[in-house]
DNA sequence: ATCATTGCAAAAGCTTTGCATAAGA
DNA sequence: TCTTATGCAAAGCTTTTGCAATGAT
């Protein structure tokens, strides 16, 4: 299986782009902590590094990283775009806390079935899906379900 | 069943919040065209019946209105998001063109199987998902394969 | 009479972009 | 050498917020 460093070399050179340190400083710390990030984590992790990279060479990045299918928009939160490396890893769904944040990642075969009914149903050419499931971690749970208990007694 | 102006100024009422007239233009205005809308979209229309209501309340109102369970946030496309009245529909999930943005509604039910399981799993509180699923509607995806073809050919 | 709500304009926050400089090819 | 990429700062957009005036209770 080819690196993520080779497929990106490969993109960049098919679109007649430039091999930049810059963007491959940014490819390499998304792949050291295969970690969900948003722009201004890349740009602290960077800066911590002593990787003096700007903001917006890294917004123009992310699409190029995208497009050639390394990383993807995970979902928009708190008013900004979040994203998670994903190549060579098994397509997965996300089970969202609504209180801390906190991700779960899960398989879910079933919506295999699903694109390919509505492919036929529609007529579309499916291309992905997102599915993301919402509601309160345990530890959140339970520190809600306090509060309740005690607003009861006031 | 409730009309959803019974339950919003029910909901308002509980929150010991003001019933007041441009609340209850906004909501009638996304009961009136049962479709999805954008904040701009939702502005135009109402500036478009000289029910001059500044943006500002929309952005103060819609919270609301999702509080309640009579719209929700359905996706954020474009830079901004998109929501869709809910209240007294079957919930559903939706297939976007990527290119031209259409939207597809359906509802699949195995999903709630996936809640189940989630929760049993992870010990989360399930509160809701959202699913989408992303692709090329017939009529964008002909022309791309047309453009396609033209390329083959110079 | 209170105090929440409105509209306006300003501010905030994320992202994009223009431009001069640097640097791949 | 030619052209793309970078960094900076400014601009663009959507959304939020402060404030005086308005209006609901």
């Amino acid at each position: 299986m080819q690196t993520e460093l080779e497929i990106f070399r490969e993109f960049i050179r098919s679109k007649g782009l430039r091999q930049t340190p810059e963007r491959e400083i940014i490819l390499a710390e998304i792949c050291r902590k295969r970690e969900h990030f948003d722009v201004d984590e890349l740009f602290l992790r960077l800066r911590g590094q002593d990787k003096k990279i700007s903001k917006a060479s890294i917004y123009r990045t992310l699409p190029l990283l995208v497009e050639c299918g390394l990383i993807r928009e995970v979902n928009f939160v708190d008013g900004h775009w979040h994203y998670e490396q994903i190549y060579g890893q098994p397509h997965h769904c996300h089970l969202r806390c609504l209180s801390c944040g906190a991700m779960v990642e899960f398989e879910e075969p079933r919506l295999a079935a699903v694109e390919a009914e509505l492919s036929r149903k529609h007529g579309y050419q499916i291309i992905k899906h997102v599915l993301e499931v919402q509601g309160y971690c345990p530890h959140c749970h339970q520190k809600s379900s306090a509060r309740d208990e005690e607003a009861k007694h006031v």
